[in-house]
DNA sequence: TTAATATGTCAATAAAACTGACTTAACGGA
DNA sequence: TCCGTTAAGTCAGTTTTATTGACATATTAA
């Protein structure tokens, strides 16, 4: 890494080795933070897409399909395999909108409400053991960074828009 | 979302409000890092696998296959497919290893180099970006949580044993 | 009434990964 | 020198996950 003497020479190289760590570190955090959810989601034959959509309708009791697919950036089609399974198997509840019955509203089930703990108890886990280790401060400096590199599609949903940004449909 | 009242009456809610927040830091912020690559790929009709093949080789080069494999975490069968193309295709060169001629050493050639450029160009740019804007203090804060994500086999990769911690070999 | 919307489905692919067994070449210690 | 181990590559078959594009149905709203 870089030395001082670097650092005094070169502040270029600085910049590009600092930046270049952040890409890493991306990539790191994720592939470790999605592998401690995908040993649970093994035994259910599940894959990530199920983690997905059981953490997103969980968030956000009673979302519609459109907006499930407008956070999960997928098709149509591959939700709809994913989400038929869930509903056949009993983890996700469809129920038709109130003021517009086109709308499939999608809840968790209890049985869904258990599995989304189980899943996303690793995860929240790692994520608290980095946030207590780091301190409340580096937590704010994370926040800000990563909302830093959100669209502004997406930054509307770390808000007081709701849990997700999405305003909620009763049901 | 927590108001103040909740915020006094149920502290462990905003903690879990807190926790779930990075949760989808975590996923808007990688989906979108990969999302500006991928437009990129499709052009040489690559995947991300490709990328993450050239992004690593070019972070390391001389790397070996195996070393390559436990970054990336996938089979070996998996790399073959990438790297044969990579290899045929021109952007990637092995070479016999000098001590242990078993080893195949990889680097980029210009043409991988020149690919490699134009595929992060934009990542670094959405890092840099969010960087300048969330200022010095809150990228160190970012880094102190992302390390703390990390398992110690990849946290070793931040330190000075070379950009992605792996000891380099002469080739 | 009619165009647009929300959802769901069909069929056919594509791609990206996996497993497990096996080969070849080279290393390194006994 | 022999032999077990390692590094790399390959074969065959399979699974998972996603894609596209067309189409059907019910409902909404102008």
């Amino acid at each position: 890494m870089a030395d001082i003497s670097t650092r005094k020479v070169n502040p270029l190289f600085l910049r590009e080795e600092e930046l270049r760590q952040g890409i890493e570190l991306l990539f790191y955090a994720y592939r470790d933070f999605t592998a401690v959810a995908d040993q649970m989601l093994e035994q259910y034959n599940f894959g990530r897409a199920h983690h997905r959509v059981i953490y997103f309708v969980s968030r956000n009791p009673g979302i519609t399909v459109s907006d499930l697919l407008s956070i999960l950036k997928i098709t149509k089609q591959s939700l709809s395999r994913v989400l038929g399974q869930l509903v056949r198997e009993g983890f996700i509840e469809q129920r038709t909108g109130l003021q517009d019955r086109r709308q499939r509203l999608l809840t968790l089930t209890e049985k869904g409400e258990a599995l989304e703990r189980e899943l996303t108890e690793k995860q929240r886990a790692l994520i608290a053991a980095a946030y207590r280790e780091a301190g409340a401060e580096s937590v704010e400096g994370f926040r800000k960074v990563m909302l830093g590199m959100l669209g502004e599609e997406d930054r509307k949903r770390f808000g007081d828009d709701g849990p997700t940004g999405l305003r909620q449909r009763a049901g």
